[in-house]
DNA sequence: ATGAAAGCTCAAGTCAGGTTTAGATCAAGC
DNA sequence: GCTTGATCTAAACCTGACTTGAGCTTTCAT
């Protein structure tokens, strides 16, 4: 059986189902590495494809590009992800995920008490005043809007 | 009681607790909107601290400023949202969070299954495929990793 | 040997939700 | 009247996660 050990850059977004640009980019942020071809041109290993993998799923999980790279960075010798480290972040993300669903569910309670109410004062607001706020994910830069709550003065 | 029916922007960063310069943005944004006095100064009503809590409150459950600004775009003739307004909203809102709330918990049930089997394959991780993301590129319903799986999850 | 497809680099653009900066002007207390 | 602090505008900058474009080069099947 012929088939090569590496893998084009097409290859290895078709079957990750992440855009060529996209891996380029992980590739800038240091989070996999490539070879390269007599003429330039980049050749991943399969296990390649386990590592991107692993940045989707973590990243679903909610994790930054960021974050995703510490845990890679933390295998030894560019190693791609094993079983034992995904259990080991798996739990994590588990917590994780638990804390959002709480804060979820904190957040849902304070709104039954505000529907109806109306008061949309701040400063009575238990609902803005939670500290937990909803942690969603998505694109973009979400700017904490952090312990402003203390200067929040009377409201009309 | 002479209290001045206006406010600065000052004075509406101050009781709402948001920067003046993000006032500013709100109101380029066509959220809220200011008077202005002969020198050029924005004056507010003290109606729009309302208005602006209002959208503070509705950015903690979810809301991005777009739909935040349908939503008082709605409102008839730049009236502040009420309590009738609120209730609306806010039971749309609850909606939205448990859906929200849905999808981590079933997210959760995935990682536990998740957790320990390390597969880490696209073709067979549940959890992965549970978001639905499918690769749109080129020729082919290549649900990823196509044929080579076993090689890929051979680690575990 | 050739022509299309795929790849290369580097720079810049995108979106959200703002903040920062610069230089000028306004409002108000003494 | 003067000074000080608040405001003004416009434009640039920021993060995150990428995409897009321009202009060339490499690879591969025929």
């Amino acid at each position: 059986m012929h088939r090569t050990d590496l893998i084009s850059i097409g290859e290895l977004a078709a079957r990750t189902g992440v855009a060529v640009s996209a891996i380029r980019f992980y590739e800038a942020k240091g989070l996999i590495e490539a070879l390269r071809t007599r003429g330039g041109q980049r050749r991943f290993l399969r296990a390649d494809i386990r590592r991107v993998s692993f940045i989707l799923i973590a990243q679903q999980m909610g994790l930054s590009l960021e974050e995703i790279g510490a845990e890679l960075a933390r295998l030894p010798a560019g190693r791609t992800p094993n079983a034992a480290d995904w259990t080991r972040i798996s739990t994590a993300l588990r917590a994780r995920i638990d804390a959002q669903i709480a804060a979820l569910t904190r957040t849902r309670g304070l709104l039954d008490q505000c529907i109806g109410c109306g008061c949309l004062s701040l400063k009575k607001c238990r609902l803005y005043n939670a500290q937990d706020k909803a942690a969603q994910r998505g694109a973009g830069p979400r700017y904490v809007l952090g312990d402003r709550a203390g200067e929040i003065a009377e409201v009309v």
